[in-house]
DNA sequence: TTATAATTGAGACAGAATCTCAATATTAAA
DNA sequence: TTTAATATTGAGATTCTGTCTCAATTATAA
């Protein structure tokens, strides 16, 4: 698991450097989907000295080499997320929930795309969006203000 | 087509005001994906007055409504997207190119899902990263440096 | 060890997004 | 129509986000 993005680095020719090697413990550690400030906050408890650009050039970086994909999820704030096969959200697009499933229907349809495109493709994102029971309930009470 | 957003305003019994339809008439104009700017600047063209804030508010509120989408398209710029039904888009990790395409197969997991966890589902994402076939040739020649 | 070049942090900077509040416009009711 | 109530707006201040520059540092291979 941990190898993963810390080989992808390597093979690539780039350095293993200590503030790196502080972001993908991030990364690792959480599950889930962190926001660059998250990764820089939690990443300076590995290496205090971290600094925000380093966090910004290192997820565009391990971007670059699709490891990572930088996603919208509910409110309005870009996080990346270090993708698992198979794993994807559903989205509340009002109160911005986010469930989290494992089941994926992509693989071939990614397949006949990446013929069809030229494209070899890496990964892919799939997100549904809708309204949580909550919100479905608030929706039938009130019309209006928000 | 042009009904669809005025009147889901309408029936979430929010306003129909000329900044809101200036708004409206650029999505519909547009079949791409459009930053926040640029709605602003193109809405102007409708609604000389139209400020900045408006277009985020607006932006919101039909995220919320469930009609837009926000989404990280190539370059790291947040756009805003009318999803038209299996519009899809194939992206490459590196050099940020989009590709459009149009053929899904995420309705019946959309629908598996929406029983399972008593969402209300109104839309999804399903986007396919990866490299294009420039960024494989290059990838090819050189190792480690940008 | 040493040389080389990639990488870094700090802070300046630019741009994006949010917030406030008085002025305005929409809507429903009179 | 006219009016009253209230949602919505624009402008600008403000705060966050993300980018850039450059001298200092550090990983790596020789
Ligand atoms: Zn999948
Ligand atoms: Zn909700
Ligand atoms: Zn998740
Ligand atoms: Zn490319």
């Amino acid at each position: 698991m941990a190898k993963r993005l810390v080989d992808s680095l390597r093979e690539a020719g780039y350095r293993l450097t200590a503030p790196r090697l502080a972001i993908i413990k991030v990364l690792e550690a959480e599950t889930g989907h962190l926001s660059p400030a998250e990764v820089l906050e939690k990443g300076r408890a590995f290496y205090p000295a971290l600094s925000r650009a380093t966090v910004y050039r290192t997820l565009d970086l391990l971007t670059k080499l699709g490891l990572l994909r930088p996603i919208y999820l509910g409110e309005g704030n870009l996080c990346f997320i270090y993708p698992r096969e198979g794993h994807h959200h559903l989205i509340c697009s009002k109160c911005g929930m986010v469930v989290d499933f494992d089941e994926c229907i992509a693989a071939p349809l990614g397949q006949a795309l990446s013929e069809r495109f030229g494209f070899r493709i890496e990964s892919h994102l799939l997100e549904f969006y809708g309204l949580c029971e909550n919100c479905q309930k608030d929706e039938q009470k009130q019309a209006g203000g928000d």
